[in-house]
RNA sequence: GUGGGUAUAGCGUAGCUGGCCUAACGCGUCAGUUUGUGGCACUGAAGACCGUGAGUUCGAAUCUCACUACCCACCCCA
């Protein structure tokens, strides 16, 4: 089959018969973030180019290479949002959120676009859940940022996670620490791989970074950013162990994640599972105290952490965890001829206003053929509808599971009557479904 | 942008030292195995120009080249 055009590269269908895994995630994760007392926002997909430019920096790859931006009518350039934060903060801003009082706390399950090269893990649309917390500087937000994305790996089951905490410092410290690397791989410089000999002047942090063996080797001996700490930010990073400590919380101190986003200052993290290959980081977060200020507001601390859902997903499903059940057929209506059919319609309307999940025949199929179908849907019960029973105003009921049959009563209080034979003997192994439908009926 | 791998029906595979391939197998789909009842079994059907294009050859899914797509890794990040 010669289709007209694929998926465009880096792209994900996600077909029926595996949504509810992202039904499970999405319930989950927005569940937790609410059990703290987040709530959720919904923004663009698109936002001004220049948020992004301003706010994850005109020197990241995410803003130089990755963006996807289309220019409209006039001079207005949009682009497609390569992540949540910069567009929750304007959201905020220009709502006047920030003056609904302190910590405010949003979370939002949103895709984001990054024109990247597809590997395992990574996608060029892929989907993301975060959590942002303005108003507070204080290291207990940090600590309970932190809590709540490990709350939330926890929820939906995901094991051998590992938590690095790194500090980059605020502005003042990072600059003296700026200055102490480029002294220090200066001295190096040839050694250095050519990317990081541009790095030097640029970023020399993303340098710890490099992957490069001789870079690696040359890194070790580096400066450390905690050792060039100004005592607020030391104090900060301290009392967050600490607090990280009291809450059972291990974590393993990093002095090389960095984070590609410029907005970045202080504390930021990251959650890392090895299973699902190299692009392993299931969560990235940190404290991001100058962005609000830098897109205009007034100066206020914030921080959150962003959770790439594929790859949530995908690590889920590598350490089998369990998802929650999709909700199958009730109650599959087998008709026979044209005057069954317009019954079974009023009988699936009357019961799926009771909440039931009614099936019936759509295509015309023979009773076998339907019993086979109904068997495959995995339904409940099956009731067959013929002419004798429109006659006699009474049908079959089967239980698919035992193969039980029960008479019951179509014409008055078909509810009733289904649900009392639900109830009868015969048919006790009904599972959850049909107990909280019974339930309502009561 | 730089490397490496793979490309056969909806899915998973076999065939790949060139001719018994007018392409096989499993799963799935559809239909039957007498009269109004599924799961098992059996029978049958539909479904692939063997990623695309060129070349070598009497002859190519099988060899060569190019292209494309996908996957994996670097980079970067979720």
């Amino acid at each position: 089959m010669a289709l007209i055009t694929q998926r465009p590269k880096g792209t994900m269908d996600v077909v029926p018969s595996q949504s509810y895994k992202w039904h499970t995630v999405e319930k989950l994760v927005s569940e937790t973030a609410e059990l703290h007392g987040f709530k959720e926002i919904r923004i663009p997909t698109f936002e001004d180019t220049g948020l992004f430019v301003r706010s994850v920096g005109e020197t990241t790859d995410v803003v130089q290479k990755e963006m996807y931006t289309v220019t409209a009518a006039g001079d207005s350039k949009f682009t497609l949002r390569p992540e949540g934060t910069a567009g929750t903060m304007r959201a905020m801003l220009e709502n006047g959120i920030m003056n609904e009082g302190f910590p405010q706390k949003t979370y939002y399950i949103l895709s984001c676009f990054r024109h990247e090269k597809p590997q395992a893990g990574r996608l060029r649309e892929f989907h993301q859940f975060g959590c942002e917390m303005v108003g507070t500087e204080s290291p207990r937000a940090d600590a309970e940022v932190i809590s709540l994305a490990k709350c939330v790996l926890d929820r939906v089951g995901l094991k051998n996670i590992r938590l690095n905490i790194n500090s980059i410092g605020c502005p003042t410290c990072r600059a003296e620490y700026h200055k102490a690397l480029k002294e220090y791989f200066s001295a190096r410089k040839n050694e250095l791989c050519e990317t990081c000999q541009g790095r030097l002047e640029r970023n020399p942090m993303r340098i710890l970074d490099c992957k490069s063996p001789i870079c690696q080797d040359i890194a070790k001996d580096a400066p450390v950013i905690l050792d060039y700490l100004c005592d607020d930010c030391k104090e900060h990073f301290e009392k967050l162990q600490e607090y990280l400590s009291v809450m059972g919380i291990e974590f393993d101190i990093n002095p090389r994640i960095v984070r590609g986003l410029d907005y970045y200052t202080r504390t930021v993290f990251e959650f890392i599972t090895t299973d699902i290959g190299a692009q392993g980081t299931v969560c990235g977060g940190g404290r991001y105290d100058g962005l609000i200020e830098q897109l205009g507001g007034q100066k206020t601390p914030a921080l959150g952490f962003g959770m790439g859902l594929e790859r949530l997903i995908l690590t889920m499903e590598k350490q089998g965890a369990g998802f929650m059940e999709q909700k199958t057929c009730d109650l599959y209506i087998a008709p026979m001829g044209e005057a069954a059919v317009c019954k079974a319609m009023g009988i699936a309307t009357e019961l799926r206003d009771e909440g039931c999940l009614v099936e019936y025949d759509l295509v015309g199929r023979g009773l076998k053929a339907q019993m086979k179908y109904a068997d495959k849907i995995g339904a409940k019960f099956v009731m067959v509808l013929g002419d004798n029973e429109i006659e006699s105003g009474e049908a079959r009921l089967k239980n698919m599971r035992s193969g039980e049959q029960l008479d019951i009563r179509l014409d008055v209080g078909l509810a009733e009557s289904f649900s009392n034979a639900l109830m009868s003997e015969m048919f006790k192994d009904i599972d959850a479904d049909i107990e909280n439908f019974l339930g309502k009926e009561n």
